[in-house]
DNA sequence: TGCTATTTTCTACGCGACGTAGAACTTTGA
DNA sequence: TCAAAGTTCTACGTCGCGTAGAAAATAGCA
């Protein structure tokens, strides 16, 4: 259950950045404005999106599990469920999983990682 | 360019299990008996597939990069581009890059990885 | 060399996911 | 109670994928 539609992402991506509970027409807006402003490297945005695209977006993207909202206020409040490390970092579980051998696509990954990230892991693995 | 279908998923699994090059034919008795055989995860297969599909489905793969045919011989061979224990390890570093912050992602990676495969990631950072 | 059996390519349909949004319904503030 | 703001329903176009028949290419044999 992974992979997410460009815009699914791009309003993942806004969810995650400011990490505050947003409405749908606040999403619509940045989107409308994300591009211009700041370097989007998908180049999704810079539409003009009409708000029940977004509002559809939203209800997809909490059925996936990625988005819960507060239903209690009027405008509803949208917010990721994890943050977008602990998506991330789940994500590469489900993949490392995919494949019956882990330990050897580890040896493999970990043969491609650049030398801070790995000076992170050694870190990391030190106090476990 | 991640996500295979359950097909492409399967014919995958069997180019990466018996590595060796394969034919359209071969490739399809193999999907009609896998399932009966051994346990088969996904439960795709023990279907009776037309060449055809399966020739579509590896068209489609080798359009994608993941596998390819000597065209020499009358019936092509089909082979995967690369291990399984590669193209996964790829993929995961495919997820790790889509995070701006790739070292927190690392953390929470390494969070929730089991003991055995932590003690083989020490030993392949050459540490402790 | 012409014919048939095998293999490959072309074309295509159905379905489900996703971008997109209008129509209709609901809620709330005045 | 009415209009404005917000939400849900419904829907269409596109694309990826499972699926395979029709047509084209090729190769072995008579």
């Amino acid at each position: 259950m992974a992979s997410l539609g460009e815009l699914e992402r791009a309003v993942m991506d806004l969810l995650w950045a400011g990490h505050e509970a947003a409405t749908a027409n606040t999403l619509r807006d940045k989107l409308a404005t994300t591009t211009e402003a700041s370097g989007d490297a998908a180049g999704h945005e810079g539409k003009e999106l009409a708000v029940t695209t977004v509002l559809t977006v939203l209800s997809r993207l909490e059925k996936k599990g990625l988005v819960e909202r507060e239903r209690g206020m009027r405008p509803h409040r949208y917010q990721a469920v994890s943050s977008r490390e602990d998506h991330t970092a789940e994500l590469m579980h489900e993949v490392l999983g995919s494949a019956p051998d882990r330990e050897a696509v580890l040896a493999r990954f970990i043969g491609s990682v650049t030398d801070s990230e790995a000076e992170t892991l050694r870190k990391l693995l030190g106090h476990i």
